[in-house]
DNA sequence: GACTATTATGACGATTCGTCAATTTACTCG
DNA sequence: CGAGTAAATTGACGAATCGTCATAATAGTC
């Protein structure tokens, strides 16, 4: 049950291997230190075992992570890589704007359903003890991909715009919107969880949660076609079929 | 500038005070931990720390809260009771449906504002890290405050039902409508400082995007009456004034 | 005022973090 | 190919923090 032989040729003679390698190893600790937060939970991943569940030393991990708080940063700029991914993907579904927003969103829930581990790094790494003690350049790292998330959406705003399936009156801007739609998406998969575990709806599932949430919000601005003229559900399930049957990929 | 002599007459002669002067204490720590908290941030707070800023010892410390992630939730709690105060204020101002609806959304986002610390505090302590290793007790105490804010919600989406305000057609709960809603609250607050720290709008105050926000949902929704029909944003500085005035209260 | 139950104390062991001098490895060049 | 140098790795160690527990103090009772 060991998968983590080196296996690569370690006969790295010119120094432009030397990089690579090290994000390799870099890339398994990642999967490791994962691992030990889904079987052993976030209080049990500590450096000593990450080492001990390691073949190298102590030494070296705190080489490629400045503190266990830069571990889990890392940790979660995996996770937004992955996201992005995912959104690629999703854009590559055909249909209106309205239909791409919907599978922007599909991508955000399937992300925080089937890597849940992952999607609460995100959460504690936002977390003030987490960013005090973590790296600038991973910071920084982190920040860029965000950014580069919130430009997918903001792409299908100017498309929906060009489709003219909405107009902006009353300085309501594309940031405006972008971020009002992220923070509908976050909060209705953050808080599912918990909401659930208290027992504050019984048979609900996420996915009519989230959907309806987008359907709210986006019925709100008047995007058309308005989910009375339009089967958001089957596109839901639709945009579902297509992303799931691209998932089984990379993983060792 | 030290507020915090005991000043409480420890002449506790029958044993039913024995129970408030503890609770009393424990409002105390609570209290220290939150100023070592904005002081000093999260990995600034350790137990010695709260040790040495109170006058009590560390086992008795660890007699109230059984480990240091159960103090974050005990902080939590304290942010929820607060939250709690805030929402009964915001159900006493007068208005439609709706309006009071909005009034929720402002207490909710005035907290978030004025309390900043407590508000990560709720971020931190719905963390795995945290939520693993604090008592159930204190676990079952946020989970109940947690269902009388929801309650709250719940209560204006029925008014608005008796008012005839909203129709839910296609089975459409009040549960879902209230999840909607926390979800939509929730992160909208809690990452407009990432996102702003991000550069991702320049001019946008928190304010604006979060009463934008209810907007698009509530019409999207269609309850009556429509942002385009009545003006919301005089109604929210009306109940920002409302609220603000009643705030300077309790601190030593 | 003696006696008991409850609570408080802080020194201590156990963990975990993060460092650094010593060592090994990788690479270069004569 | 082998000596020399730069870079990376190691793991023992100090520091900091958590949480405990035997002892001491206090409160309440008769």
């Amino acid at each position: 049950m060991k998968a983590q032989q080196p296996a690569v040729s370690i006969t790295t003679q010119n120094s432009g291997n030397r990089a690579r390698h090290k994000q390799q190893r870099e890339q398994l600790l990642l999967q490791l230190a994962q691992q030990i937060l889904q079987q052993e939970g976030f209080a049990g991943l500590t450096m000593d075992r990450l080492t001990a569940a390691s073949e190298v030393s102590k030494g070296t991990i705190y080489n490629h992570f400045c503190s266990k708080e830069d571990l889990i940063t890392a940790l979660s700029v995996d996770s937004l890589e992955r996201q992005l991914l995912l959104f690629q993907q999703a854009l590559s579904v055909s249909g209106h704007s309205r239909e791409r927003a919907l599978a922007l969103h599909y991508a955000y829930f399937l992300f925080s359903t089937t890597e849940p581990t992952l999607f609460l790094c995100l959460l504690s790494a936002a977390t003030p003890a987490v960013v005090e003690k973590s790296s600038a350049s991973r910071l920084a790292q982190r920040q860029a991909l965000e950014q580069q998330l919130l430009e997918f959406c903001q792409q299908v705003i100017r498309q929906a715009l060009a489709e003219n399936a909405i107009s902006l009156q009353d300085g309501c801007s594309i940031e405006e919107l972008t971020y009002l739609q992220w923070a509908q998406a976050f909060g209705a998969n953050a808080l599912y969880r918990p909401a659930q575990q208290m027992g504050f709806f019984q048979g609900l599932a996420q996915q009519q949660l989230v959907l309806a949430g987008v359907n709210l919000m986006l019925d709100g601005l008047g995007w058309r076609p308005l989910s009375a003229d339009f089967d958001y559900q089957s596109c839901w399930q639709r945009i579902a079929l297509a992303l799931q049957q691209q998932t089984p990929q990379a993983q060792s």
